[in-house]
DNA sequence: TTTATTTCTTCACTTAAGTGAACGATTTTA
DNA sequence: TAAAATCGTTCACTTAAGTGAAGAAATAAA
């Protein structure tokens, strides 16, 4: 279990054995059941997560309505916005499989970011390469129909259509849950012919 | 001009007399005409900016369609994709408007990075914000319908409105400039009555 | 200033998404 | 296991976005 978080880590700095052991040592491995909520609208929290096992989503929810905005799978990491701007969350986090991830909390990234600079570039390298894939997949997005992103999505992220309900991928896609229903069927009477 | 980038860093960290005059040695200040492309796609960058006056945008050209995709403007920091990735750029960069901006490579943010904690500290916090405010951007697009979108771009950067074409506010916007231009016309039917 | 180009709007038509309802199918839970 | 709840699909209808074309308005260039 550790392993797995190592090998990540070690693609960004390189670690001592006593850097690790002190890892260990800070007990932030979790075992959390599918269906748990982590956080809640209204919430203060400082935790961040990183998913060794499982999927976990955000959504908000509007007018009685949930609204999927993101999944995170084995090997993302997860800070809430309201971990950064300290304030009330605007939106939840649950769990839609059993799921074992760290849990990470700002203080404890703050004592780390200042006495190891090792640790600070860690988490500068890390955000910076979220902040260009995110900012990737918003541009693509943009400039796309509903449509294309479900077909982009069956080849960038597979396994999410298999593991994660149809109706969270719709508000995920941006349209209705009947809407993406439709436009499989379409899909698929298309490649038919 | 220097006194606009100082105000703007002292909200993050604290610089010496020292560490600013080194930073005015570094000659980083340009002025950019209206009209300047400051990177294509297929080029190889380093460079980031920071906006002291002016707007440029991010847009590709796909199937010879330009599509628009960010605006940055006073105060806004702009690191390419390219430069995080070392990669061919997939997208334009180019001034709507006379811009008087900061231009930074990467080699130079490493050197610094490594040279002074207190660097490394002020783009991990850059990124991170940066971050967790595009990821509400991201969310609200997808959770809102065109009409609610440029709604919500009046409140939230209503300056764009007056300082960009429409047809570039169209595609940022996810649609094609006749429905900008039917949409608006919608709202203004509708606040009539 | 005149011409040329770009930008914005409008129109008619097509295509696709939103809506509300109905109905199996699947999953939960009592 | 049976009842309840949730989920996915389909249907008929409404609303809005995409498309191609045309023309007015604004801007840039000669």
């Amino acid at each position: 279990m550790e392993e797995v978080l190592f090998d990540f880590l070690s693609k960004y700095v390189s670690l001592t054995e006593e850097e690790k052991n002190e890892i260990i040592s800070l007990d932030i491995f979790r075992s959390v059941k599918k269906g748990t909520t982590l956080l809640k609208e209204g919430q203060r929290s400082k935790d961040s997560y990183f998913i060794l096992q499982g999927c976990i989503r955000s959504y908000y929810i509007v007018e009685g309505e949930e609204k999927t905005t993101a999944f995170y799978t084995e090997m993302d990491i997860l800070t809430p916005h309201c971990v950064i701007t300290k304030t009330p969350s605007d939106y939840y986090i649950s769990c839609i499989e059993d799921v074992i991830l760290t849990v990470t909390n700002s203080d404890m990234e703050a004592a780390a970011n200042s006495r190891f600079p090792k640790f600070e570039t860690l988490c500068r390298k890390l955000s910076e390469e979220r902040l260009a894939k995110q900012q990737i997949d918003f541009d693509q997005f943009k400039t796309s129909s509903p449509e294309q992103r479900y077909l982009n999505l069956i080849q960038k992220r597979p396994d999410l259509i298999q593991r994660v309900p149809q109706h969270q991928l719709a508000s995920f896609l941006g349209v209705k849950p009947q809407s993406l229903s439709r436009l499989r069927a379409r899909i698929l009477e298309n490649s038919k012919q």
